[in-house]
DNA sequence: AGCACGCCGACT
DNA sequence: GTCGGCGTGCTC
């Protein structure tokens, strides 16, 4: 009897179709298959193989082919999936297809399939094997706490300062793991850390094959990478956010670096949490996994304070003592243009003492903004609720949202008078202001604009390491991960424009991204020094900050949202809605709401409320929260409601449920 | 999401 | 008289 497979395919549909198979057998399940679909040919995978069917037979249409030389999904790597459809409410099939590499979404051209020939591993032939270094206290500490867990499931988080050597605990953790025979798993937020990482990574297991997995890659790279983890042929895999789906069959440890930055987040389409699918991974298969950040998410955090995961500290930089933090109060009488008389002297101080100093400053450009001083006209973008922000030398109108670009008109579009002036600072404006002070220093400036060429990042960090730069001005592509030995003196500009922001999270990021910043500072022998220039020193997050006392500024945070009822204390949903008008989105939102009240249950629905940024590249958006102190509440709320959402036409707005919001 | 079908406005 | 706009509905 002809058998039929039940399959899932790359459609916005929270169903199964059923096609005809002959010669079905049981290990089709978690295997591609081409079929027809509508007018089309598509891809799909088997989810089941069974003898009956719902639909009427008539109705059934045959898989083409089923693409045997392909190894199939295993059940582990399966549920997986199946979880993070559930939790993110995501359709399954495309949840199943986005995780797979492009090349096998699509149907294989040409009948005769083509012959995975399994590549040589790549392994280095080094004879030295880069060698591992002596563990302090709390180093061994946390490798024997993992350690003792390896076959189980449990979750850690390594809480260790800025250079107090996690990634050498991670190390060691992978060297147990592969002596097991088993695989590890490492997931970092930035494709630019990756090669650092990958290399150093190799150097300590030459032996051992590692592959890289992150959207960098080129297709053909990235299918070989995915089989080879596949296979078990790879042994450590290295990546961003979408390796958290990588099939391992062999895993045995799971690591997440820097667990706090956002980018571990997607935000489009498929609005999944790495970090969070890595533990539930970890919890799947029961294997540990590490989460590792010197400031680590609210979230995680107070897992780890509450008792629901394992708290590591590594309190002590190795081999370095941690930066002198100041602040600098803002005095009009004693400043030139953005900076205080105090920075420039430690700049001063720093050149004659032959150091490094870098001036952080989160805002490229030159300007944040062009006036008019005769009428008040703003350069505002068209397309966008934002301002066009000035870029320099060639003046341009840069919108930082959309990418829409255009001149610099000659005089005020809106009174006629020749009186536009910028507004603010940006990267190029403290560039040109560093330049005209110390008209000796060589100053290099790091932003997205400056580093857009290829190459042109890593040849700026090798300048900087070989010292053929005095002064850096950047933004927080500086504060990540990278290790530049010469730098003794931080200053950070315009700190306070990040802290009374409408998120709620503001003071969590903000304290992140200073700490970052901040460890850059003497890493070598001499003690760093960080001085933050602002309005308010003696506001609790820069006191914290001097303090390097994250715990006690977080235990303050968390304070404050158990009494405000924020998370981790509730848990949240978003329902964005976008239109080419605003009351469109705002009325299917009122509608939405109107069908949530009409479900019920445990949870608050807000009013529903235009976007921070409601215009955005000529649409406009809006959005409605829903929280409930019960996840579990609150995920059976979300699957009655977003199936119901479905059901109705929604003619001209589109609509998108984010789980776990980390903005709004 | 695609893709087809279908029903009303300005063009070779 | 047709090309094409996008509303609606379906996909085993």
């Amino acid at each position: 009897m002809t058998a039929v497979v039940r399959l899932v395919l790359d459609v916005p549909l929270d169903k199964v179709f059923d096609y005809r198979l002959e010669d079905a057998s049981a290990t089709d399940r978690g295997r591609l298959a081409v079929v027809p679909f509508g007018s089309r040919t598509t891809v799909g995978m088997i989810l089941d193989v069974t003898d009956a069917s719902d639909v009427d037979p008539a109705q059934l249409k045959s898989v083409t082919r089923v693409l045997r030389e392909e190894p199939a999904l295993s059940p582990d790597d399966w549920q997986l999936l199946r979880f993070a459809s559930d939790y993110y409410h995501y359709p399954l099939g495309q949840a199943v297809m986005g995780a797979l590499p492009l090349r096998l979404r699509k149907p294989p051209r040409a009948t005769a399939a083509r012959a995975v020939r399994p590549r040589a591993a790549r392994i280095r032939a080094a004879a030295d094997p880069a060698p591992f270094h002596e563990l302090t206290e709390a180093q061994l500490a946390a490798v024997e706490a993992v350690g003792a867990q390896l076959g189980r499931f449990a979750a850690f988080l390594l809480l260790g300062v800025t250079g107090s050597g996690k990634t050498e605990v991670y190390l060691r953790l992978a060297a147990d793991v592969l002596d097991r025979g088993n695989q590890v798993l490492m997931l970092v937020p930035e494709i630019a850390l990756t090669p650092q990482l990958e290399s150093m990574v190799q150097a300590r297991f030459p032996q051992t094959r590692l592959v890289s997995l992150h959207s960098a890659l080129n297709e053909t790279e990235r299918l070989t990478n995915w089989r080879a983890a596949q296979t078990g042929d790879a042994r450590i895999v290295l990546g961003t956010r979408l390796a958290v789906f990588t099939p391992l069959p062999q895993l045995g440890l799971i690591v997440v670096d820097e667990e706090h930055d956002g980018s571990f987040k997607q935000t489009e389409g498929f609005c999944y949490s790495a970090r969070d699918l890595a533990i539930a991974r970890a919890h799947q298969r029961g294997v540990p996994v590490v989460l590792g950040s010197a400031t680590p998410s609210l979230e995680t955090y107070h897992n780890a304070t509450s008792g629901r995961y394992t708290l590591l500290e590594l309190p002590q930089r190795i081999n370095a003592r941690p930066p002198r933090i100041e602040c600098i109060p803002l005095d009009r009488r004693q400043m030139t243009g953005s900076f205080t008389t105090r920075l420039l002297d430690a700049i001063e101080s720093c050149l004659v003492r032959k150091d490094q100093a870098l001036v952080f400053i989160n805002r490229r450009g030159y300007a944040p903004v062009l006036t008019c001083r005769h009428c008040g006209w703003l350069s505002g973008c068209d397309r966008c609720s934002a301002q066009l922000v000035l870029h320099m030398p060639k003046p341009r109108l840069h919108c930082h949202h959309c990418g829409h670009e255009r001149r610099v008109p000659d005089a005020c579009p809106q009174c006629g008078e020749q009186d536009l002036t910028p507004l603010g600072q940006g990267t190029q404006r403290i560039e040109e202001a560093l330049r005209d002070r110390f008209t000796e220093a060589r100053v290099l400036r790091i932003d997205r604009d400056s580093t857009r060429r290829k190459h042109a990042w890593d040849a700026m960090r090798e300048q900087i390491r070989s010292r053929d730069v005095d002064i850096l001005v950047g933004t927080q592509m500086l504060a990540k991960g990278h290790d530049f030995p010469h730098l003794a003196l931080v200053g950070v500009l315009n700190a306070d424009s990040m802290l009374y922001s409408a998120d709620f999270r503001a003071a969590e990021r903000l304290y992140a991204l200073l700490t970052q910043v901040a460890g850059r500072a003497g890493r070598g022998e001499s003690q760093g020094e960080v001085l933050i220039q602002t309005e308010y020193p003696a506001h609790p997050l820069y006191a914290a900050l001097r303090e390097q006392d994250f715990r006690g500024f977080a235990d303050q945070l968390l304070a404050e949202r158990r009494q405000a009822g924020f998370p981790p204390f509730v848990h949240q949903a978003l329902l964005r809605a976008e239109a080419r008008e605003v009351a469109k989105a705002l009325e299917f939102l009122e509608h939405a709401r109107a069908l949530g009240r009409e479900i019920g249950g445990n949870v608050q629905l807000f009013d529903a409320v235009p976007a921070l940024l409601v215009r955005l590249a000529g649409r406009e958006r809006a959005q409605l929260l829903v929280q409930s102190g019960s996840r579990t509440d609150l995920h059976a709320f979300l699957k009655t409601w977003r199936a119901r959402l479905g059901q109705g036409k929604t003619s001209r707005v589109r609509w998108a449920l984010e789980v776990d919001p980390l903005e709004l």
